[in-house]
DNA sequence: ATGACGATTTACT
DNA sequence: GTAAATCGTCATA
């Protein structure tokens, strides 16, 4: 595999993104999310596991039946905007929208393999998920394979905040998608399962929403 | 104004 | 396996 050169791969454009929220999921595996720190650092992972969000009928999505909060609204952006959202008090999770122009549909971001910046990540994920209160203890640092094992735990590591929230993936200068490739044996190793945490009506829950690179030490939760 | 809940993570039995 | 941590968001009133 080529050496990942932080800042030198192709950046994914709107047309690249502006797909259906199941052909981006599998789009993305294989790229890059890369991530500049307030000193000018980079840090970054490969993205090997994602899950599809698909709008209006989905009953596990944020914008089912057409609902549009201030929360959601980024959901209705262009392809490329991101939407990260605030849950259970204390977590961040961030998505990539996609599907036609004002379709709420989007790519929830589950796992990453580190490639740059590691040493940035393990002191993001040595602080308090919320930044206040007591939170949640934590006592062993995490490995290098589990930095960005899970959406809340990949938006610490990248030190992706609710500040993103609503910006455009396409041309911001903090954080940028960018594209790249699986090897032979990683793509025949892609799995699809159930969405992971969805607790709605079985139709959507058991739908196979998620993508996973199998081959990958980096993907979260069952491989089932 | 209030109450219930969460696209999670971590620790503990 | 179970449960705690912790609070913005949303629906209801």
């Amino acid at each position: 595999m080529k050496p990942f050169v932080p800042g030198k791969g192709r950046r994914l454009s709107r047309r690249d993104l502006a797909l259906s929220a199941n052909a981006l999921a599998e789009r993305l595996l294989g790229c890059i999310i890369e991530r500049t720190l307030g000193d000018g650092r980079i840090v970054a992972g490969r993205i090997v596991e994602t899950e599809a969000y698909l709008g209006v009928p989905d009953k596990a999505c944020h914008s089912f039946g057409g609902r549009r909060t201030v929360r959601v609204e980024p959901m209705y952006g262009p392809a490329g905007t991101a939407y990260l959202y605030f849950t259970y008090g204390m977590h961040t999770c961030m998505n990539v929208v996609c599907g036609a122009p004002g379709e709420p549909v989007a790519v929830l971001l589950r796992a990453l393999e580190p490639v740059a910046g590691v040493d940035a990540m393990r002191v993001h994920r040595s602080t308090r998920p919320s930044g206040k209160g007591k939170s949640v203890p934590q006592k062993m640092l995490p490995k290098d394979d589990d930095l960005c094992r899970g959406p809340a735990s990949l938006c610490r590591a990248l030190a992706l905040g609710l500040d993103l929230t609503g910006g455009d993936l396409c041309t911001s200068d903090v954080i940028r998608l960018v594209d790249g490739t699986l090897t032979d044996d990683e793509r025949a190793s892609i799995r699809r399962t159930a969405r992971v945490g969805v607790r709605s009506s079985a139709e959507w829950a058991d739908l196979p929403l998620r993508w996973l690179v199998g081959a990958s030490r980096c993907v979260s939760g069952p491989l089932g």
